[in-house]
DNA sequence: GTATAGTATATGGGGTGACA
DNA sequence: TGTCACCCCATATACTATAC
């Protein structure tokens, strides 16, 4: 091996071995440095030691890169390395490692809410397309839907109707960088929805959290984010909880007025509200009943339950029986319409709206005659559990997990006695027939 | 005036896991 | 073992407009 003391000169003029596809002269100054020579005349400093009984080469660079004296500073930085015993390719790959999530640091904290965001819908797309991950760990359409709704920039033409549809609650936070996320932000975000559209507001903020939680889990945003900032409790205070609806129900006071007033509507859909309030029943369950859903001798109504699968079976009380064995049979349907195009009511509010303003009553909606079902049923004493039957109420309590499941005969001796103190309060001279005294077999 | 259909909003069931 | 919060999500109602 040729060690000659590098020069500018000397370098220009070392040539590779003609037959040799590169030829290495050494440095006799700086140990380890070399020069590669390849026979189309590149040229290139190298480094070269021995690091635990292995030889180690590295490239320096080239040499119109590299003057001399650069060169040899670098060889020997890279001499003391090895004989502190590191390896200066490690190091190497740690300090561009380092200066890669620098990079990426650097991103993350340019990254806007909208970036995560869309990554997050993708990787919950990606699982929904999953089928082997059980339902409840992937999404299901409609969550996705929910979350492109509230997400959504608003402004397009609606598809039915005019205007343009309406900005998500989510989408000012996404147009957010995500280290401008704070609880403050969030605080104040929720304060100016939840003015106009408190429950919105709650969904966007749960929608959120969940994204953030998952954001913290990403290497990519967790180390810019707070995790924290959606669990803050003065955050929590702002976000509206859930509420029931109140007031949208009818009192004891208002049905005599209320049943003068619907019994003056067409027979059909007189008697669809009548049933809604004598039964308790949500909207499309009775809407949906059909003739064989009736025994007229057994005084039984089989309603299409939203909680049970199987449905539920409630009594036919009498005076209930009386209406609906007065309506016309035209189809399957025991709510007819001759219009509709699925031969059924479509839309009953409209006239029980009507009959609620002759009546001079307060607005109720076709589910508040569901709540007053319930709210008047305190009137006869009637047992909760009984009551949430004939609703078909999920058992909520631990006590009723294991559902009583309560006889007909004993549901219809309540449902009975209630719709005669109903019909007596809204001062219907009803008298029963002789069926409807068999109401209870 | 009624039927229909779209968007917007509300409610709560049910599984799960942390925690006491 | 029970409670509770959380998350996912289904499914309801509310509102509003057009179609007929």
């Amino acid at each position: 091996m040729k060690r000659d003391n590098f020069t500018a000169d000397r370098v220009a003029s070392f040539k590779c071995k003609s037959g040799s596809k590169q030829t290495f002269f050494w440095d006799g100054k700086i140990p380890g440095l070399g020069l590669r020579v390849t026979s189309n005349e590149a040229k290139s400093y190298i480094f070269q030691a021995e690091l635990y009984g292995k030889t180690v080469r590295i490239t320096i660079g080239s040499i119109q890169a590299w003057p001399l004296g650069k060169a040899q500073t670098e060889a020997a930085r890279l001499k003391v390395l090895i004989d502190q015993g590191i390896d200066p390719r490690q190091q190497a790959a740690e300090q561009c490692a380092k200066a890669e999530a620098a990079e990426a640091l650097k991103k993350s904290k340019e990254a806007l809410v909208n970036d995560a965001w869309q990554a997050y819908l993708a990787y919950q797309k990606d699982k929904m397309n999953h089928a082997h991950i059980e339902r409840g760990k992937r999404w299901g359409e409609r969550h996705l839907k929910d979350h492109e709704n509230l997400s959504q920039a608003g402004g397009d033409p609606k598809k039915r109707g005019g205007g343009v549809t309406t900005q998500g609650v989510l989408y000012p936070l996404l147009q957010l960088r995500m280290t401008d996320i704070n609880a403050n932000v969030l605080k104040e975000w929720q304060r100016k929805e939840a003015e106009t559209r408190a429950n919105n507001a709650r969904q966007g903020f749960e929608m959120f959290r969940a994204f953030w939680r998952w954001c913290v889990s990403r290497t990519e945003y967790g180390v810019v984010i707070d995790p924290l900032v959606v669990e803050s409790k003065d955050l929590r205070d702002e976000v509206p909880s859930r509420k029931s609806k109140q007031f949208d129900v009818l009192q004891r006071s208002h049905l005599s007025a209320w049943f003068a007033a619907v019994r003056a509507l067409n027979p059909v859909i007189s008697a669809y509200l009548q049933a809604l309030l004598l039964t308790g029943a949500r909207r499309e369950e009775m809407a949906s009943l059909t003739w064989q859903d009736i025994d007229f001798q057994w005084n039984s109504i089989w309603v299409k339950d939203k909680v049970h699968e199987e449905g539920r079976k409630i009594p036919l009380t009498p005076y209930l029986a009386s209406l609906l064995a007065a309506l016309p049979r035209r189809n399957q349907w025991v709510f007819s319409s001759v219009s509709a195009a699925n031969g059924r009511i479509a839309e009953p509010r409209i006239p029980h709206n009507r009959a609620l303003s002759v009546a001079g009553l307060p607005p109720v909606t076709l589910h508040g005659l569901r709540r007053t079902f319930a709210s008047l049923a305190e009137w006869v004493e009637m047992p909760r559990g009984i009551v949430a039957q004939i609703m078909g109420h999920a058992p909520s309590a631990t006590a009723e997990r294991h559902y009583i499941n309560r006889p007909l005969e004993l549901l219809a001796v309540w449902h009975g006695k209630y719709e005669a103190w109903i019909l007596q309060e809204a001062g219907i001279n009803f008298a029963p027939t002789q069926a409807g005294l068999h109401a209870v077999k």
